[in-house]
RNA sequence: GGGAGAGUGUCCCGAGCGGCAAAGGGGGCGGACUGUAAAUCCGCUGGCUAUGCCUUCGUAGGUUCGAGUCCUACCUCUCCCA
């Protein structure tokens, strides 16, 4: 299937992680030579990372597990600064207690993916801020800056996009891609680091790194780009009606976690399986091969791995398990999200409206009644026809809770407290 | 510095003779059909203690019974001239 010598390069092609690779011959024979060390940096833009990043995570999982050595670059110097590929707007600027902030939330994932440690092809996890806060700037103009013409920074993608719709680009995101370069540079000098990954959206961002390598120490250094992730429909991975799909637990639970990847698209279901699973690629394509409705089957598997991956193993069984007796035993699942109320309220009659709110089915009161009015809101599987109808002891089940739906999809418990 | 134009429903794009909670898309949510899929069809898509009340069209004033719409100033962006 693939051209590749090496485990590294022939694993991640197979998997469809490659978009682009700068050398590849060189790249490829280095790999299969010995152990190569390779870099992918992680904005600090949100407190957590979102499936979007998880395509990344996983190059430098594989990374590892062929014999490499992989390094996350947390991106604590670089976000200060804001990075304008892609982006039709200036970002908001974080202040430094923000960034440090979301940097705890994004390191914790990071150990569920790769082994870090001192030993030959451990991961090393780096943070820019510790190169970047302490540049003096005429120093960096002299050693850095006149290795770049602005008459080439000006035809990157990234800046004409701008240029050419007459918006705006700050001198401070302009400088971004030297910043970037200039990280790659330093995490060659620190580590042998020869190797920076990333979306394909960056590969100017790197091919700058290579340059920069190759002018300032003449150094042989590669980039490598997996493609864009969209839905077969077209649509950008990672959103739902509730927004992002984050990877921390906090933020999002590993139930809705696992039932993102059970709605994957049918269109979608082998890649996905190949991108965001170890499944060996038999093993997948055996799954790729269920047709019909038993393609559920592989979409079950998809969200077992995935979710085992981020949140674990028990997580992921857990979830499993809900979503079995939810949705095709059509009995009670306990497991399910809860929600508790003050049993002061359900005593005095407690509103479905408020009910559909607190749950986080809706975000006013009056999106609830037209809900009601589209007949998509159940209590205990019963779909409300009164938007007046309160909540009482009555209503709870056997088990002490009420059943509060939202289309077929969303379940939540109440419960008295 | 001089001249011309634009900013609309807090997701986006976009109509809007002085009576406007404001056309139409996209997106999203719900319903039907299915397989917890896609496609398709239908409904909904400012808030509330709701036959009424409150807040929305760049910002602040003004004219008017009544302003998204007219006038004034200001802010921001675009185009043309210097």
């Amino acid at each position: 299937m693939s051209a590749y010598k090496s485990d590294f390069l022939h694993t991640l092609a197979s998997r469809g992680f490659i978009h682009q690779v700068s050398e590849p011959e060189a790249l490829d024979a280095l790999a299969k030579k010995g152990a190569v060390t390779g870099y992918i940096g992680f904005d600090c833009t949100a407190a957590s990372l979102h499936v979007g990043s998880l395509l990344p995570i996983m190059m430098l999982h594989w990374m590892q597990q062929t014999g490499h050595k992989p390094i996350a670059l947390m991106g604590g110097g670089t976000t200060r600064v804001g990075d304008p590929s892609g982006k039709d707007e200036s970002r908001r600027i974080l202040t430094d207690e923000m960034i440090n902030e979301n940097l705890k939330g994004i390191r914790a994932i990071f150990s569920k993916f790769l082994k870090f440690g001192d030993g030959k092809s451990d991961a090393i996890m780096a943070n820019n801020a510790d190169w970047l806060n302490a540049l003096n700037y005429i120093d960096f103009l002299r050693d850095v800056g006149k290795h770049f013409s602005v008459n080439r920074m000006l035809a990157f993608d990234s800046v004409k996009m701008r240029l050419d719709r007459q918006q705006e680009l700050s001198f401070l995101e302009f400088n971004y891609m030297i910043l970037q370069a200039y990280d790659f540079v330093e995490l060659h000098k620190r580590t042998g680091c020869i190797l920076q990954m990333g979306g394909s959206d960056q590969w100017g961002n790197i091919i700058n790194g290579i340059d920069l390598g190759r002018r300032m120490m003449n150094a042989q250094l590669f980039a490598l780009t997996s493609p864009l992730i969209t839905t077969s429909s077209g649509a950008k991975m990672g959103k739902t009606a509730a927004g992002a799909v984050w990877l921390n637990a906090d933020l999002m639970s590993p139930y809705n976690y696992w039932q993102y990847w059970r709605n994957t698209e049918d269109g979608d279901v082998e890649r996905f399986l190949k991108l965001f699973t170890v499944l060996p690629l038999d093993e997948i394509a055996r799954l790729a091969a269920l047709k019909g409705q038993d393609i559920n089957e592989a979409k079950k598997v998809l969200a077992n791995e995935s979710t085992a991956l981020v949140h674990g193993r028990a997580a992921a069984d857990e979830a499993a398990g809900t979503a079995r007796k939810t949705f095709e035993d059509g009995t009670f699942a306990e497991s399910l999200p809860t929600i508790e109320i003050p049993r002061a309220q359900l005593d005095g009659g407690y509103g479905v409206l408020t009910a559909a709110v607190a749950a986080g089915f809706v975000a006013s009161t009056g999106e609830a009644r037209r809900q009601i009015k589209g007949g998509g809101l159940k209590v205990n599987d019963e779909t409300v026809s009164d938007e007046k109808m309160t909540l009482t002891a009555k209503n709870l089940t056997p088990e002490g809770v009420i059943k509060l739906s939202l289309g077929r999809k969303r379940h939540v418990l109440l419960k008295p407290v």
